[in-house]
RNA sequence: GCGGUCGUGGCGAAGUGGUUAACGCACCGGAUUGUGGCUCCGGCAUUCGUGGGUUCGAUUCCCACCGGUCGCCCCA
């Protein structure tokens, strides 16, 4: 074996595409109902870009980027995440003059993160997301919930928990980021290394630290929400109060903080609860980030969005034993034997393929029991038969897989009579 | 970046310091001169992850590296 993936890398191969391609129609169909619009940005951007609006401090622009530099010495970056590059087009593109507002956009696509892979984590993953900019409703945060959640469901994942949190307004974030500070100085020597460092830098991720999870000023730590001004507190009243009114079960988690800086107001993850998924539960995450397009240069608009992985909504489905409905069966099999049958074998498939019909044949130069062999493994519904004896009949036989009957039709008819039966009725 | 574990055919999986590396599945062919799913027979590893070392000899012992996998950090 000379040529490997690189690591962190996979293949899709056909069999497991089929899959990717119906998750991606279905959430795509879903975000159709929703009024999302698809945006596709380049995968690579400005590393400044990422840095600005991912934050400094974050373990993604520390660690994790792929960065390189192109032949004219610009800094550029496999983007990491989708949010970023979005709310770049987004200003770059003047949205925020666009008729409908807010924008409601949504978008497909792999992202780059430079880690040690292990299930659930892969160096290049494939994301879905949406974000919206242009509204501070909270129905619009309560809206983008709901479709994350609409996408899981509707293909067939149960064991879900939502948690949301709030991190206010940039008043009350800034309020509770110096209470946090306040509580956790005189500890500083006792707290975790990475934890020292995040007192300094962003404390508010403390709290989410696994290794300082049972120290004493943990849990004496003062609460978020207690943090939240008035204005702030209203609104994460009205999320939750949408949320309940589309009968959205959630939990609400003060420690959820999530990692990059740009978050204010309503944060929230969904989480798989099914057994044996393993270490890494997070299924998606977003919230909501107020600041980042003026951050990015644009006017102040509020936004919201979240993205979520694919391969781990796969393997959501797989520890669900969630049997996704793609088609297996292949319509028809043409088997021919004999000079003369090879080219009329080639033309009955291609008229065939031209009516519609899924249809292939043997390229193995197989023996007649082989081919038949092949049709068995491609869960053929028909076949066609054509060799020397039908030729000079010129008719050819028609055979049921399933019951094996079969029938002889006059070659000049055997499209039509094929087409009508796989068709008949039903329309693919 | 750190730690555990593993690396034999397309897949799964035995095995040994020494002349032909078990077995199962899959695949191909034959029994059945033109008809699949069952049965029987036959075929199917010239890098046993890569590179070094020990040895008369290494797939087997030692070292390094690479890769997979699981976990930590963090996240999708």
């Amino acid at each position: 074996m000379s040529m490997k993936a690189p690591r962190g890398t996979v293949d899709i191969l056909p069999k497991d595409a089929k899959k990717w391609q119906y998750v991606e129609n279905e959430i795509k169909r879903i975000c159709n109902h929703y009024c999302y619009e698809e945006i596709r940005t380049p995968i690579f951007e400005h590393t400044e870009l990422f840095q600005r609006g991912v934050g400094d401090t974050t373990d993604i622009v520390q660690k994790e980027m792929y960065t390189f530099e192109d032949r004219g010495g610009r800094s550029l970056t496999l983007r990491p995440e989708g949010t970023a590059s979005v709310v770049r087009a987004f200003v770059q593109n003047k949205l925020h003059g666009a008729v409908n507002q807010p924008v409601k956009m949504y978008y497909f696509g792999p992202m780059f993160r430079y880690e040690r892979p292990q299930q659930g984590r892969m160096r290049q993953l494939n994301q879905f997301g949406v974000e919206v900019l242009g509204s501070s409703d909270p129905a619009v945060d309560a809206e983008v919930i709901d479709l994350a959640m609409t996408c899981y469901q509707k293909l067939g994942l149960s064991s879900l928990k939502l948690f949301i949190n709030s991190l206010g307004d940039q008043e009350s974030r800034q309020d509770y980021r110096n209470a946090l500070v306040e509580h956790f100085t005189p500890h500083q020597s006792e707290l975790c290394s990475d934890c020292q460092s995040r007192l300094a830098q962003n404390p508010l991720r403390i709290l989410d630290c696994k290794t300082d999870r049972d120290h004493p000023a943990m849990k004496t730590a003062p609460a978020i929400l207690d943090y939240l001004n008035d204005e702030s507190k209203e609104y994460f009243e009205k999320v939750k109060e949408y949320l309940e009114a589309m009968g959205i079960d959630y939990e609400v988690d003060q420690n959820l903080v999530r990692g990059l800086d740009y978050y204010n107001h309503t944060a929230f993850e969904i989480m798989s609860e099914a057994e044996g998924f393993g270490a890494i539960t997070t299924l998606a995450g977003g919230g909501r980030y107020n600041g980042l397009v003026e951050e990015l240069g644009g006017p102040d608009t509020p936004g919201i969005g979240f993205a979520m992985g694919i391969e781990r909504l796969l393997m959501a489905l797989e520890v669900e034993n969630i049997e996704l409905p793609v088609n297996e069966a292949l319509d028809c099999f043409v088997i021919a034997q004999g000079e003369m049958a090879q080219k009329e074998g080639v033309k009955v498939v291609h008229q065939l393929r031209q009516q519609n019909v899924q249809v292939d044949k043997d390229y193995q130069q197989r023996k007649m029991k082989g081919q038949f062999k092949a049709a068995d493994r491609l869960k053929a519904k028909y076949t066609i038969v054509l060799g020397e004896s039908e030729l000079e009949k010129q008719v050819a036989n028609v055979k049921a897989m399933d019951t094996g009957d079969q029938v002889e039709v006059p070659l000049d008819k055997i499209v039509d009579y094929v087409a009508e039966k796989v068709q008949g009725g039903s329309q693919s």
